[in-house]
DNA sequence: TGTACATCAGTGAACGCGCGTTCACTGATGTAC
DNA sequence: TGTACATCAGTGAACGCGCGTTCACTGATGTAC
């Protein structure tokens, strides 16, 4: 028995997110995907039904492991703001260290995979959405709309990973990740509990 | 003398502009312009040489049109919180009032026009940096660097008119409006002047 | 060990389609004498 | 007023291209007897 069709799939989709992240996902062909594979392009339906069954694929698999992450970051304390903080500094690492997984938060909030993205239940705001709500029901926080203030928290930070993406700001993640953490401690409604 | 001509490229421009907002830049064919319009594709190149040099101009004034409103909008007071709050509440108007309009600040982010719209000296966000350079240089605000902080007041604001447009956030800007304006003034560092 | 057959990843050639664009042409309107 | 010509917005037909996808086929590997 030969697991070389799985191993197949998995080099396929492998390329095909890198390639996705790089130039856009509209811009990516099947020729394109197939050749960064080293095959020809019709060997990928023996794979995926469709190249949209892999897009599909692809993102779901995407939300699915910044969401854990997400939720992994956020499990090391019970306490709100160390957990939004947690997962702030996550997202800086995750820009710094590997664009491919970092742009799928960009992804999942443009490029006509919003509707898509939103509705996946581990979407990467929808996590950031739930630890918000979960902190206004225990009382940390002041209770307003969850997804407002998951918007504005997500919104500043990925605005930010862009400006930085683009050169238009000159620094890493890394560099801002004290001024985010606190920007988003404010926008959250946490009582600075730091000097 | 007939002024038809310019009347026509109106037209186009105006379809054209309705159609990018509607579908997204790269789902709308020069075909789709052209019945919008109600002529025949060959036409178009009448009045502009190529689809792309149609695409430029549109998203040039598009930018000069909101970066103005936003210039308008800051020029009310020499107060930069109030040139702040201002800006946010003319984004929330737009946004309610003309998804049209509104939608140039996100296409401004993102959609692989990401490199155009960064160049362009009225580009929106620009003006809401230059407004937040100056509050520093007049030392109004603490002196961090100002794309950093235009990069979170512009993602916060416009990620929940995304969450807005998408049914994700159930409100209307205009309900929002208060909110965005509090948050804004605190990733300033604008000390809150209200009781 | 040798032969016959099954399996299956991968391929070459071609499909229909919609795209941006070109070009020779039409037909209404304006102008000159 | 009537005729000849210039102008120019708009059109029909077609172009080459890259797209996603199909399909009959290949050729290496594994299995049965």
């Amino acid at each position: 028995m030969s697991l070389r069709q799985g191993d197949t799939r998995q080099r396929i989709k492998r390329e095909a997110v890198r390639l996705f992240v790089e130039h856009g996902v509209e811009a990516v062909s099947v020729r394109d995907i197939a050749a960064a594979v080293g095959m020809k392009p019709p060997n990928l339906y023996a794979h995926f039904a469709s190249r949209d069954e892999l897009v599909r694929e692809l993102f779901a698999e995407g939300y699915a492991a910044y969401g854990e992450r997400l939720l992994e970051a956020a499990s090391i304390s019970p306490i709100f703001s160390e957990q939004l903080a947690a997962m702030v500094r996550l997202i800086c690492r995750l820009h710094d260290e590997d664009v491919v997984q970092f742009r799928f938060l960009l992804l999942s909030q443009h490029g006509g995979l919003a509707h898509v993205a939103q509705d996946d239940p581990k979407n990467p705001v929808g996590i950031v959405q739930e630890a918000i709500s979960a902190a206004m029901v225990h009382g940390d926080i002041a209770v307003r709309d969850p997804a407002l203030v998951a918007a504005m928290i997500v919104g500043a930070v990925i605005q930010v990973a862009t400006f930085i993406l683009y050169g238009r700001v000159q620094a890493t993640m890394g560099a801002v990740e004290a001024d985010l953490v606190a920007a988003c401690a404010g926008l959250a409604g946490v009582k600075s509990s730091g000097a």
